[in-house]
DNA sequence: TTGAAAGCGCTAACAC
DNA sequence: GTGTTAGCGCTTTCAA
């Protein structure tokens, strides 16, 4: 177990030089002479020489290093969100610590302060469902500790945020299946209180009201249903058996959409040609059930490069340079596969 | 942007007494007065003092933190082990940075050598697909950084190692199928020159004859349909429309499964009434696709899990211990699901 | 063109 | 019980 990488020293004594000739030749100092320089690289490859990173990271009080904080690991979008980040943080140098908050409040304080310890140059994160309180991202962000967050975003910090475009998202998604020549479209909404569900509502009217379809409240199903497959299909099924049925429903998630798709099975409707479903996905569960669903895609690489690229300029920005935060707003894709498919 | 965290000589000079001390009384150091120690315990606690990590990195030449190279980030398996590797990693105080070769060759070699000289203090790594040399390992073995395989192992370095139990999996699953009632199960099998398909094969192999069924080279799908659905499927197809058809199939991953479900259900026929489908899965497909498949779970969490275990101990073995490579076979999990559901 | 020295933050051996 | 000193590996003035 021969634990010893080179250092500039040994390659000094080796040369009967010193240490400070030898950083200067490695990183093309003009005032070094011809001959040092090669003799000093030459050595250096021949011991395969890696400068001790740790130490550069002491020095420049800056460890390259990106901190993220996300709900949950085992997840499409969350990992697509990290292949994102990871991608733009290796073009730039930087190496990613991930660590989950597994939707836990406590779990996610402790996170923050951990990276914060552990001298990450930035924190990229998304908050857990628990989260009402935010001190520990105060804490840190007056500290100085550039964060950006996505998806999940927090208003009470001022900082850079990625977040989809939600009311376009449901805008397109409405209007494409308004344009395949559905007329009485259902909406499966998100809890009241979320701005997120709000958004979404007001694409999915915007987009009747501009096809001349009127907007009628006997056909959304608001309350738990979003959370709830059951629920969903169970709520779907009064709709499909009232008097005067939709022909299509918006379903705000991939949960809901999947109970609706449910009762529209067991109804006996053929999908997408009896009755089309299309709802925003986080691909937790939809993406992989059924060809039929048109997506409304969260652009969930798209969203880790974006964050990170938008860390990354907080934390090379010059140390009197003021950055404004920003909030970058991602338009989703539409995802409409192949109906061909027998359902 | 103040960026300045308090150091244990800022402490130091506050109290007009030397960092040796302070540094003493913060970790408990027996010779130290009371009085000192709550003077220096307040005062950090008022500053919120945090140890910084790249110092004692640098001092101890140890940087607690785990790299980890996977094939790719997006994919349920590979996020599944992440989040065991995370689970142990956190709980010993270490950090975990992820990268992902892409399945390309060449980034695995970078990957390699950055995380190397990123002084990580060991390294868990799922080869690419692409992978036949091992040089990029061979270096950094012998460099002393521990290296544990997990999933696609690398036979040529003699290091600790962590896979599935492939024999017994298969000979679990065949064994289900014929408990179920089937009596000619045919097999759609992997390429030859993987010792993984020779496990399974032989697991397979295993079952039937523990029921006194004969092993049937006509029911037997070898090549490439592994990885190909599409020709799975067409293959599959074939069998059934044969003059002896098969009842049921272990199909040896999630790829070959699908390919093989599409097949019988364009047949018409039911599952898992008429025809039995149970395959090999790292969850890529099937998981969401199908509840009425029989599933072999490849354990991700556990394996993540012991892999991490498995490096750490290593890692924190002494100098002058030795410590014997360990390969670990964990058992896979017969998931059967509910099979009421309408297919 | 090069070397000596200081320092990033921390710890530990050695003095007193 | 506490201070001094040296050093982890590197860079960067300052002086020669």
């Amino acid at each position: 177990m021969k634990n010893s990488q080179v250092t500039i020293k040994d390659i000094a004594k080796e040369l009967g030089i010193s240490s400070s000739t030898v950083s200067r030749a490695l990183k093309n100092h003009p005032n070094v002479s011809p001959e040092t320089k090669k003799a000093v690289t030459d050595l250096a490859e021949k011991y395969n020489y890696q400068p001790n990173s740790i130490a550069l990271s002491l020095r420049r009080s800056k460890s390259n290093t990106i901190g993220v904080i996300i709900p949950e690991i085992v997840h499409f979008f969350f990992s697509t969100v990290i292949s994102g980040i990871e991608d733009i943080a290796y073009s730039a140098g930087y190496s990613v610590i991930v660590s989950q908050s597994n939707e836990s409040y406590d779990r996610e304080v402790i996170d923050t302060f951990a990276l914060s310890k552990n001298r990450v140059d930035g924190i990229l994160i998304s908050m857990s469902r628990e989260t009402t309180k935010y001190d520990h991202f105060e804490t840190i962000h007056k500290r100085g500790l550039p964060i950006v967050f996505f998806d999940r975003v927090c208003d009470a910090i001022n900082c850079s945020k990625v977040v989809v475009d939600d009311f376009d998202g449901a805008y397109q998604v409405t209007r494409h299946l308004i344009q395949q020549g559905f007329k009485r479209i259902a909406h499966l909404a998100g809890p009241e209180n979320l701005i997120l569900s709000k958004h979404r509502m007001d694409g999915y009217k915007k987009a009747l009201k501009e096809h001349s379809l009127e907007f009628d409240e006997s056909i959304i199903i608001r309350g738990r249903a979003a959370d709830n497959e059951t629920l969903a299909k169970q709520l779907t099924t009064q709709l499909l058996n009232s008097a005067n049925p939709p022909d299509a429903m918006f379903a705000i998630n991939d949960r809901a959409a999947l109970g609706v798709m449910k009762a529209v099975k067991e109804k006996g409707l053929k999908i997408p040609q009896d009755f089309a479903i299309a709802g925003f996905s986080n691909w937790e569960f939809t993406a992989m059930t059924d060809p039929a669903i048109t997506t409304v895609d969260q652009p969930g690489f798209k969203m880790g490069q974006e964050a990170a690229k938008l860390l990354i300029r907080e934390i090379e920005a010059e140390k009197d340079e003021v950055i404004e935060p920003e909030i970058k707003i991602l338009k989703t894709d539409l995802i409409i596969r192949g109906s061909s498919v027998a359902v």
